[in-house]
DNA sequence: GGAAAAATACTCCGTTCGGGTGATTTATTA
DNA sequence: TAATAAATCACCCGAACGGAGTATTTTTCC
């Protein structure tokens, strides 16, 4: 794993809704050299907006975001981020340490989870650990993230694949995604599967809301980019 | 995330095959009044067998364990350790960064995983994580582990070349064709390329003349099949 | 210069979609 | 056993879509 580009600046972007929490983060990083702030937002929309209407060279390499935001949660904007600009690294920051949202983090695309009470200049290492590839994480919540990876070891240990399906979709879901990924309308696909049609479109509501998308031309993108079929 | 036992000594046992590196490893952890030092091991045997032998006064708190030993490996040992003994955690501590053994590593239940060029101290609060709930692990295994359980991205593979013309799309048809693959709305993909609606409508519908489709969904799927964008 | 292709714009019409709401039934798991 | 999640079916409504047709302007190229 080699540092993007060794000598620069890293840019900084800070999306956190508490306005002392962020002026004094805004403050503390503004001790270190190697750092380069390039904006704050108080909200998911402002940091989109921000991002898309960035300079090429005030674009952030690494955001620092908050999960509990006004509007459109940090998950949520995270989405929306990684969608256009994948190369942006985005480290949640927040209070809580849950396992629901972590998780959730992740599956969106976010590089690193970090709690707000770690120390300012854990922080700034954290930043540059994740443009040289690294993933900064609490030890507390990599062990979160342990315990979801490694088997809950209850018996049963005859299950072949463990088939990790992005976006938790269930197996329901999963058969109709791939007639929608085939073009097929909804009538069509309950045919197919020997459904009601009202079934289907419930099957497919829930997965666009798991998905973040809301359209069949949007689902099939994010389903073939990620391998799902 | 609680300490287990707050005021007392960490007792921590040594596994590693490298005379220099171990006993280099453990003068170091000499110097630290907080931990004290129960047994160190050259084998995966040796390990299990003082572990069995220990009075519960001197049964180890943390296990540096290397993976790379002769005889039985330090995931097996793991294993065999973590059988009986479910409350001793054990660090791995290895030069790679194999992704097939971190994984295997936390199958058998380490808790945490360190790469040797570790700072001393590094290691000594990574001990302390340990016991306070946490999993310490290096930023660039954190990354995989995190890879681990959102994509299982397939990377790779055919770097065929454009080849002949995909169908006989028009610029201005490919340009739109890009913003349905983006599950936009004609409205939308209209805003974004300066044309009325309808035009982009009329564009839409003989692009599914051409590509023998009749809706997005379809349309999108063909697209990325043949890597039209 | 002139034919062909591409790009642009619009209308009508019936179908499909997507969002919201609500309900019942069956696992599964705590 | 109680709570939760998954799967099933249903309805309303407004917006979007897809098909068929028509028509003007630009570009391209022989």
């Amino acid at each position: 794993m080699e540092s993007k580009e060794p000598g620069k600046k890293i840019r900084v972007a800070i999306v956190e809704d508490h306005d002392i929490f962020r002026k004094r983060l805004t403050e503390l990083l503004g001790f270190y050299d190697e750092l380069e702030l390039v904006f704050t937002a108080d909200s998911g929309e402002t940091c989109l907006k921000q991002v898309f209407e960035s300079e090429p060279e005030k674009m952030p390499d690494v955001i620092l975001m908050d999960i509990e935001l006004p509007g459109i949660s940090g998950i949520e904007t995270t989405f929306q981020l990684k969608e256009k600009f994948e190369e942006i690294d985005i480290i949640m920051f927040t209070v809580f340490e849950d396992d629901e949202r972590l998780f959730e983090s992740i599956q969106v695309g976010a590089t690193g989870y970090l709690l707000k009470d770690t120390a300012i200049d854990e922080v700034v290492s954290s930043l540059k650990e994740v443009r040289e590839g690294g993933s900064p994480i609490t030890p507390s919540i990599a062990r979160k993230l342990i315990r979801m990876v490694s088997k809950p070891k209850k018996e049963n240990s005859s299950k072949s694949e463990p088939e990790v399906v992005p976006f938790d979709l269930s197996p329901a879901e999963i058969r109709i995604l791939e007639q929608v990924i085939d073009g097929k309308s909804n009538k069509e696909i309950a045919e197919e599967v020997f459904l009601s049609p009202w079934t289907v479109k419930t099957h497919i509501k829930n997965i666009y809301k798991k998905m973040h998308v809301n359209s069949r031309a949007a689902a099939v993108r994010l389903a073939l980019k990620r391998d799902i079929v």
